[in-house]
DNA sequence: CTGAAAGCGCTTACAG
DNA sequence: CTGAAAGCGCTTACAG
């Protein structure tokens, strides 16, 4: 059997379909300017030859490649030394989801990678200058990001999954992201256990910018902040401050978080609750609770494999939502046309902050 | 500051170098055809003018994409109800090393996805009919695979990661695969704890096809024959049967492992080292352990996270070795044309089985 | 709504 | 070793 290999080009279907060959090329990119039944009779050329696009072509001649690139990154060092069992999820789904949400667009990903002593900028530079993609989707971008700096000089279109913590408003929305509310995460969390009858909750997150921060300055401080705020309201404090007794801030690895527990139930016993700021403490925390033979309800933050098998209450960042709206600021509702930075008219669903869902597992 | 955005084209570079646009070509393409001093000057010219080649151009006149695809998958849905942490842990890590190893020859590594309702063949279909991807890098293959048949009726190269188990050896070696010597693993980590002075080391492994295999027919048959041979070998036993005593086999998860583990140490009580057959059953088995306050050897399989942080001997795949190695078997050991599948002469590197490297965590 | 021409930026024959 | 021409398969003006 012969291999059904497209027709040689966009010529066979406009003699098949006895038309030119710009209205087959209409039909399939501005089909409301042809015909119903020229388009219908096109539309059965196609099918009968087994007509595909040649989009090396079409990206020659329409300056657009309809790619976005993506960095992937390795989770071999994850559980080395003092980390996570999967540190990487959140990065690996948001990955995948963007890949499944740009295929509903016939938008191509390209991966790239980059270990700690390349230059991310030089890789970037490299997909732009060879019209390789059109946009990039960053994760985690900082205020002195080289790759921001490089991008915006560009010109090139990209979204930051991930706000810039520690920096000015001005500088904030001086480019597209979209993040996490995780105040909102944490918070609920503790509502949650509130609600249940727990009155000592205490919380375990990591050692950031700012202890007991008003403003927020980074994620720790923002996970933080959901806790202690939603805390105080419950229960009615006049006060300002969180008791120091209430909470233990360290590293983000199991190890650490059982310190942290183990540090914390000395110093206030009466803890009957805890809130983490992430999944890896969570788990760190638990394993130390049954060591102790006790058990406290606990949560952590992502919904990772690790608190569904460890059974612990979560919050799901909905990756899902988060890729496809990260596709909607760079290409719009549909289609696979990457916007270009416009300085005037800034994208209006940029810097949206989505509340990520609680899952208990009580 | 102008953005150094690259020259409009091979022209420019041409007129600056004061020679031809098919030498200039040359250079980029066939340096050997140009003489030393035209080539220095004409990247002399391309340093100057920030010259990149649009690969799109390339791509449409050479016939050639350079890129090759693979496929992405999700994690979500590990962890729930009874699988292990991080299931996904060697299919990410194997197109993160072949993304990075695609990097160094120029290659791009296009992403797709596909949902079990999907149809994986019309994405493949898709990918090659618009001409964006050279070849394909598939995992776990089997024997009834539409992909395999897609990919050999079309002629199109790919390379699969997982050899077909339980298939005539005719089919095996009628494609491409590499994969990993599991049985080799197993054996060597019944090994290390028969050195250790282990004497009673048992096996916790998977239900899968045939229990006690003389030919393995399954990735569980391959992994429980490196334990149940060696273990023969070493206690010189003239009895071609292990007791059914000494192993347990159940799901690939947590839970059954921890199953698994009791019954082993009723059965079994003088059992004092454990061969697993993935890092969840380990995983399984220890947290059985420990819950009985005992402790003792147990070996699991992939080097995952989960077993540096749980601190069990685990076999690393070395998935960068197996990346590049997949690359070679595609490309040959430099470039990026993938060699088009030639009946009569076949790669002669394709079908290898690698060791994995056991990483003792005693 | 449809068509004939031009051209995107390269590489590939082929000629010298 | 180097050059002038052709052409890969589309989309984009533009004309009707």
């Amino acid at each position: 059997m012969r291999d059904n290999k497209p027709a040689s080009s966009i010529i066979s279907v406009a003699k098949e379909a006895g038309v030119s060959l710009q209205t087959v090329s209409n039909v399939l990119n501005f089909p409301e300017r042809v015909k119903p039944e020229t388009t219908e009779r096109v539309m059965q050329a196609i099918n009968k030859l087994n007509y595909t696009p040649n989009l090396s072509a079409r990206r020659l001649r329409s300056k657009k490649s309809a790619s976005i690139a993506v960095r992937v990154d390795s989770n071999a060092s994850a559980g080395s030394s003092s980390e996570g069992l999967y540190t990487g999820y959140i990065q690996d789904e948001f990955v995948y989801e963007v890949v499944k949400a740009a295929e509903v667009r016939d938008v191509k990903v390209i991966t790239y990678t980059c270990d700690p002593d390349e230059d991310e900028v030089k890789k970037l530079k490299k997909l732009v200058d060879s019209r390789d993609v059109d946009g990039f989707l960053l994760t985690s971008t900082v205020e002195d990001d080289p790759r921001l700096k490089y991008l915006i000089q560009s010109n090139v279109p990209f979204l930051s999954f991930g706000r810039p913590w520690a920096s000015s408003d001005e500088f904030a929305s001086s480019y597209p992201w979209i993040d996490i509310d995780g105040a909102s995460g944490t918070a609920d969390a503790t509502k949650l256990f509130w609600d249940l009858g727990h009155r000592n909750i205490g919380f375990i997150g990591w050692k950031t910018f700012s202890v007991q921060p008003t403003n927020p300055r980074s994620v720790g401080d923002d996970r933080f902040l959901g806790w202690s705020k939603s805390l105080l309201e419950l229960l009615n404090l006049k006060s300002k401050k969180i008791s120091t007794n209430f909470f233990e801030l360290g590293g983000e690895s199991i190890s650490s978080a059982r310190d942290s527990a183990r540090k914390l139930i000395a110093k206030f016993p009466e803890l009957d609750a805890l809130v983490c700021a992430s999944d890896t403490l969570a788990l760190g925390a638990q394993l130390e609770y049954r060591g102790l033979k006790k058990s406290i309800p606990i949560s952590g933050f992502d919904n990772s494999p690790t608190s569904k098998v460890f059974n612990f209450t979560s919050l799901d960042q909905n990756i899902p939502e988060i890729a496809a709206h990260a596709l909607v600021v760079l290409m719009g509702e549909s289609g696979n046309t990457v916007a270009k930075v416009n300085s005037s008219k800034k994208s209006e669903q940029a810097n949206l902050i989505f509340k990520p869902k609680l899952i208990s597992r009580i």
